[in-house]
DNA sequence: CCGTATCCAGCGGGATACTG
DNA sequence: CAGTATCCCGCTGGATACGG
């Protein structure tokens, strides 16, 4: 593998990053992970301050990247519930790194430089 | 370290998603971590297409957050070379995962769904 | 309950011309 | 060479109200 010598190719980001960059991709993805699947209103409280809108525009946008999918039953009321696909589970363990790698960037960071991180109120 | 049963935590994220998810961040910290130091005019060309400004307010978004940084000789003509600190390399190293796991991802999705790939032209 | 329909503000980012 | 100064367009994403 020649990948060793040059791992990095930013082509192959080109595709995805539009999607995953999408603000509240990540963490769709990310909270999906942790149970078996996940209701269109659980996401609404999970996920922090989304509105219904743009909750449905990412949840659109990561279906039709296969990342997670849709499994609707016909019941009422009705109930929707999204899970990930297999290349969602293994794009969150891609991401896991990055994770790991800006929460201890986050450390080092504010230890002598407040700014930045100004930026993440987090209520 | 319970970070094995959890070790996904988003709100980490938000600090450093909106410089990173910048269109050309990635670009510049994976073609930077190729050489020792690389020089504006030498970004325009490898980069792909990108215009001065775009170049101008990403590199000071990527000096603030101390993923690069700047260094300027008093020459004539002027010279000034950028390169990545400490937390942009280890950041490269983080992503790497990412990377791998686009370009795979890129071969499995296009075998059976072409359309999302036509976003990427690359000239 | 699970969304859609509208409307709208902010900003990312390209094109172009110009400067120390 | 290494940017700055303008201008402008399109997309993201929030607020709100409504529909099946």
């Amino acid at each position: 593998m020649e990948e060793e010598s040059d791992p990095l190719c930013i082509c192959c980001l080109r595709g995805i990053m539009p999607t995953i960059a999408k603000k509240w991709a990540i963490c769709i993805i990310v909270e999906l992970g942790r149970r078996p699947s996940m209701r269109f209103s659980e996401m609404m409280k999970d996920c922090g301050k989304i509105s219904p809108k743009s909750l449905a525009d990412v949840l659109k946008e990561l279906q039709n990247a296969e990342l997670i999918e849709r499994v609707c039953y016909a019941e009422v009321p009705p109930r929707v519930e999204y899970r990930l696909t297999e290349h969602g589970r293994s794009l969150r363990v891609a991401i896991g790194p990055l994770l790991h790698w800006a929460k201890e960037y986050n450390l080092l960071f504010l230890s002598y430089r407040i700014p930045m991180l100004a930026k993440v109120p987090d209520p």
